[in-house]
DNA sequence: CTGTATGCAAAGCATTTGCATAATA
DNA sequence: TATTATGCAAATGCTTTGCATACAG
């Protein structure tokens, strides 16, 4: 594998964890890196087999799972029935989802700390992640549609 | 089928949408709302059959499909790799999930209604319905696991 | 009655698994 | 060198499909 310094942070956070960092992982990485867009795991394993043809199917499924499971892709539905994978940095989602052509775009800010402030003295739970989900209709479907 | 008065507002919302209230459809509802929490295809699977085995598989993934569709249900991931199906009342839900014990709670008043006009402003978004979905550890699990 | 929805069972695929081999640290 | 991770390919299950039949409206 490649030595040179210089890994993305995603990379980074892999070994970090202990992981080794090998050929599929890196270039399941750089798959995702590059299309900032969200992925299935078909498209996924599409993706990466175009770049390396030698990196088998159950490794890009064993990546996938433990990039999702250190937090560093987040999963996410889209149109009711396909996962989703998104490289994050974050425990947290924020989504605007049009109902009418199923685009789904992220958000920052969702300024929810009060709320968790008073989830933890109400409730006594410890919040350390959140998945928000805004459904409605997009700038684009108001046009078209014109209803 | 049984004809009686006072079907549930999901019920109401697909024979408006113009879909026949059948058996398979009115089971799979009624499962859902004794289920706040969270179910998985297989969940939903195994207790329609559990009420009505009569019910084919086949129809239980055709009306999950229907009623995502028509927004009665919302599709969100659990574990990074499951679909979970959560029943859309009143078109907005807030849910406390314990990551540990998996336990959902559902609380009120999540105090976002500036959020959604600063995404009508900015995003031209029209909102309509929302779901909120809090992770953490619950006092429980707090006070059991006590790291 | 009529068109919609269903059940069945087979077909289609995405995922997972076991294990010998290979590559990282 | 010691583990950890991989590739392969078969096994496993979830999901979909085609079609004759049943049912809601």
């Amino acid at each position: 594998m490649d030595t040179a310094i210089g890994y993305s942070p995603a990379a980074q956070t892999l070994r970090n964890a202990g992981y080794k960092l090998t050929t599929p992982r890196l270039t399941l990485l750089d798959v995702l890196e590059q299309n900032g867009g969200h992925l299935t795991s078909t498209e996924l394993l599409a993706l990466v087999a175009e770049r390396d043809a030698s990196i088998g199917r159950a490794s890009v499924f064993r990546t996938i799972d433990l990039l999702a499971r250190l937090g560093i892709v987040a999963s996410m539905v889209q149109d009711g029935s396909t996962i989703n994978y998104v490289l994050m940095v974050g425990g947290h989602h924020h989504h605007m989802v049009c109902t009418n052509c199923r685009t789904v775009t992220e958000f920052e800010h969702c300024g929810m700390g009060a709320l968790f402030e008073r989830l933890e003295r109400e409730y006594g739970f410890q919040h350390h992640g959140h998945l928000l989900e805004v459904y409605g209709i997009c700038q684009n479907c108001r046009a078209l549609v014109a209803m």
